[in-house]
DNA sequence: CGGTTAACGGGACCCCTATCCCGTTAGTGG
DNA sequence: CCACTAACGGGATAGGGGTCCCGTTAACCG
């Protein structure tokens, strides 16, 4: 139930370890896309990976820590953003890309997955948690460049403008299960600018 | 695991069955509050309640449905707002409602189960969308009175308006998973509404 | 190339949860 | 007040996910 302590012996991240993490990774997202989270089971997930059921329980432990680690996996493939000189471009950037990786089948499922998961899991909150702070920070530095710019007031919250352009696309898709579209993203790009032009996330 | 069928025999809403829906909904809301959704199976729920297990599996079948059927319940408790006659006083009591519910312990259990719950039952999530629906639709009354007295553009969408001042707040609960806090609430009024008067809710 | 041992795999076991059967209780209508 | 039956309750059963034990495999190191 914990990860194998690291203390004691050597450890042994060669071949046959790392090969049974890709497969038990890959065989984690196509089960989230098929059946949703609800529908994971570690008996599912070492059948359809080809592993023994016993090594899946001894390396993840449990469903929520699974889904946990996929995410930390998929934190590192962040993809760097365009800077474009225009925030305007830039933001719907982001905003398309978030509309993406919610309406994307693989990516979606596996997304709303760790929302779940969080919701019973500590360390899958975790994961959460750390995945969007990295994202958000990221793009924050786009806003940043255009305060520089003089595109927006000094003083712009670059983090909370990220923040209000992704909130109601996942509002939509979590809470009131609306459908989510690109007109959405393309509005709530506009809405948030217009707030941030009158200094609206200046504290 | 079929609610039972309503056409042969008659209905008998009468003194127990409606004692024991309640005793059954208020038991799933205790145990939302101590161990959330993850937590609640069809079992304790019985123990809880003081009624027989098959029961409860007679009537709702599934803990999703279980949960559905309580926020059906508390969608008709929904409490009217208040007009002040002024925008900001009336979305602001707005966000505070969010805000309460989010951090009040049972009303906030309840609706992170729902959520929850709606990602594995369709039957959750037509009781989400109904709630949310409807809350949307009332407190968007106060955005159209606002456009009559003319604090507000003529052809502000009230709806959108509604969900930009709540979606902060859902998303720091569900996805970002980070504190959310009256400030977020006003903060969160105060950049719609900026948004609104440069005309970006008119379509 | 061969010994050492971390890591894996198969299968038996166990517990918890869902389901079923049938006897009992208590609303309902006359 | 009585017959009727919808709805409830207890207990026995079964099925599936999780745990454990121990033999096997293959990475690491000299």
């Amino acid at each position: 139930m914990e990860q194998p302590s690291r203390l004691a012996g050597t450890v042994r991240p060669g071949g046959r370890t790392a090969r049974v993490r890709a497969a038990v990774l890959d065989a984690t997202q196509d089960i989230l896309v098929e059946h949703g989270f609800h529908g994971l089971t570690m008996d599912q997930v070492a059948a359809r990976a080809g592993v023994g059921k016993t090594t899946v329980y001894r390396r993840w432990g449990s469903t929520p820590r699974l889904v946990a680690d996929l995410m930390k996996e998929l934190a590192n493939q962040s993809s760097p953003h365009a800077d474009t000189g225009d925030v305007e471009c830039d933001l719907l950037a982001n905003a398309v890309s978030v509309w993406e990786a919610v309406t994307d089948g693989r990516l979606g499922a596996t997304l709303q997955a760790v929302i779940a998961a969080a919701t019973c899991d500590e360390e899958a909150a975790d994961a959460l948690r750390t995945f969007f702070a990295r994202r958000i920070e990221e793009w924050a530095t786009v806003v940043d460049l255009a305060v520089k710019r003089g595109e927006l007031p000094e003083g712009t919250d670059g983090g909370e403008l990220i923040r209000a352009i992704s909130a109601p696309l996942y509002y939509r898709l979590v809470v009131t299960r609306e459908p989510v579209t690109r007109w959405d993203a393309e509005r709530s790009v506009s809405r948030t600018l217009a707030a941030a032009r009158a200094g609206a996330f200046v504290p």
